[in-house]
DNA sequence: CTACACATGTAAACGGTTACATGATTAT
DNA sequence: ATAATCATGTAACCGTTTACATGTGTAG
């Protein structure tokens, strides 16, 4: 159960509805996790059944009515467990890269576009985390509010989540221009 | 089917037995995915049936029998095929950022001892792929390895692969750092 | 004689993705 | 009218992980 403890380390940082949950684990802005909606819908119901979280309907006039939900105090406890046992390596399992890795023997046109694509992408999500991270830390320099805030977590993570795409980004645009030049050497030829 | 394609990749640089396949696979060698031993021999017995490796058996005096996979005629076209077809986007799913994201509701001692332990296991890959990187380009410099070689996709994921793992390892000593000289300001107060 | 490296698999359980399903309100 | 946003779920399938299973040769 993987996701589970995803869910209650979101759900740390107030009430969400599974709906607005899944708006922030799908867009990325949860950078240390993804997911579709269905699962969360899915996980909040199981969490909830094992009394991790706490739902209370919100009824709503003029959209469908919702249900917000908190973490328990089991739940926190099982945050607490979950954060003592051992975590499992981290891999990089990625369809992009299996591609680059075949780039020799297969058509590289549709690779290089592809890697475009990515750093565009990236570029996207760079600035998402970029203004979610000065809204996590006010008008303070990001030095005190590391120091001094309560709660950094989320600071943290999103710290990661951007380098990484920082670093994805930049890898995926070198790589383009490489191939590109190549392509071009080998029609010269 | 997603190894399927990372398993076709690691074959094109030449033959290799599950064993061999596995070791590459698990240790991270292969910089682009990760599978276990028993995931690898499935899937090598699933592309033999559909024709995309053909393995032969290699008689062995003093070890056990092993059997040798290539890549296919079949198997190269379906690579192409995969190339062609939109990758899906690559996303962080680390339990240690989770625990991160939860830091401040939870005890701090075990999150960061596992960070300082993960920037230990990083430091140790990011020699492994140094060396790699080194044995691939021979005695040519980057640059013209990257320019002029014939089979450069192998150290294109490697680079990513140090590069992430680099990343990876600088947070988790950073942020193990700050967390350590908050849990110090602590017990101060 | 013990541990490690070589060598290959099967079966069950789990977790995540894809497809299916529904329906109201608001903005273009 | 049409598309987007709000809002919540179920069911089938696929891919990965964990546990089980076996046996030889070599180095310490």
């Amino acid at each position: 159960m993987a996701l589970r403890h995803a869910v209650l380390a979101a759900l740390l940082d107030g009430e969400y509805s599974g709906y607005q949950l899944a708006k922030a684990f799908d867009v990325g802005v949860a950078n240390f996790w993804y997911a579709l909606p269905q699962q969360l819908y899915l996980e909040l119901a199981g969490l909830e059944r094992d009394g991790l979280v706490a739902g209370r309907r919100v009824v709503q006039e003029t959209r469908p009515n919702k249900r917000l939900f908190t973490v328990t105090a089991a739940g926190l406890a099982e945050l607490e467990r979950f954060a003592v046992a051992a975590s499992k390596p981290s891999f990089i399992r990625d369809d992009l890269l299996v591609k680059v890795q075949a780039i020799d023997r297969i058509g590289a046109e549709p690779v290089i576009a592809q890697l475009e694509e990515r750093a565009a992408v990236a570029t996207g999500r760079i600035e998402v985390f970029g203004k979610l991270l000065q809204r996590l830390r006010g008008d303070e320099t990001e030095e005190r509010y590391l120091r001094d805030g309560e709660r950094i977590g989320p600071y943290l993570t999103c710290l990661r989540g951007r380098e990484f795409e920082q670093g994805h980004h930049d890898w995926c645009l070198r790589t383009a221009e490489l191939l590109r030049s190549r392509e071009a050497a080998r029609a010269e030829r």
